[in-house]
DNA sequence: TAAAATTTTGAGACGGCTTATCAATTTCAA
DNA sequence: TTGAAATTGATAAGCCGTCTCAAAATTTTA
């Protein structure tokens, strides 16, 4: 039983090594602390942020072990862009966009009603919803004149 | 003012065209209605589709098209996997995936609530919206097992 | 605890997808 | 029709992510 800031995803991922017969290393552990810390990274980034930490951690390393977290339910890979976003599945408080295609301003809300209703096209599908992406596109007030 | 079944496109993007100082080509033409036959393909196999209406057309041409058709608002480019995806924004009836991480199937669906309740949400913001994006991630009936 | 077995790591090679380059061609306004 | 400007096709180049493999670390066995 892990202790510490972020105990129980530690034991989410001990288990999940225990389960598949993988092995807990340092390079994992200091991986996922740093990984817990944000919202969304990609390889890339953590790849600068841990060369502090650790000046030897290869990309390749940080590619594994966040699929690996993926695997374990503790990441959700996303495809943005050309790369590759990891979602920290632990953070709540999912955020939706209105994206105003003039000028680029960008809105947040979040929307119970919306949600409850995908969580029932989900389920008629067979589908067990994970995460989602919703973006609104238009024009704000402003641009609109 | 073209006229034929995909008029009203084909106008679009000689607006868009014609705005930005690029010219309308053959190629142009060709792959837009290609295109505007399918809910959503990616570069590679609009290149094997035209192969025999044009076998010299160069796969570099068809990217730079469809991203022009993006530009335009006449299609939306969705990553998924290693690849891109590129939608058709004028199909009626404008479809939203459920998408499952675990085999890539991708489910299409429709439901006007949530649109309403999309809508709602702009106006409450000072938002018209002019097109949306919405996809949920999880796990199909097959891969949860 | 020591040694053996197994997994992981790091560095770079590799492969797939997309974009950049550039000479030849095409478009279009005058 | 002509000439400036944009587009095309072929391929090189770039980027992202995965694979390879010898060396190192972890876990198991004795």
């Amino acid at each position: 039983m892990a202790t510490g800031k972020y105990a129980k995803e530690m034991d989410t991922l001990k288990e999940h090594l225990a389960k598949h017969q993988l092995k807990f290393t340092r390079q994992r552990e200091l991986i996922l602390t740093a990984f817990l810390k944000q919202e969304h990274v990609t390889a890339e980034v953590m790849y600068h942020q841990l060369a502090k930490a650790d000046p030897h951690l290869g990309l390749a390393t940080i590619y594994r072990t966040l699929n690996l977290f993926c695997d374990a339910g503790l990441a959700q890979a996303r495809h943005f862009g050309s790369q590759t976003q990891y979602d920290n599945v632990s953070h709540k408080g999912h955020h939706d966009h209105l994206i105003c295609t003039g000028c680029g301003k960008i809105v947040e809300f979040e929307n119970c009603e919306i949600e409850k209703l995908q969580e029932e096209v989900a389920t008629r599908n067979g589908f067990t919803i994970t995460t989602h992406r919703l973006e609104l596109y238009g024009l704000c007030n402003r641009c609109r004149h």
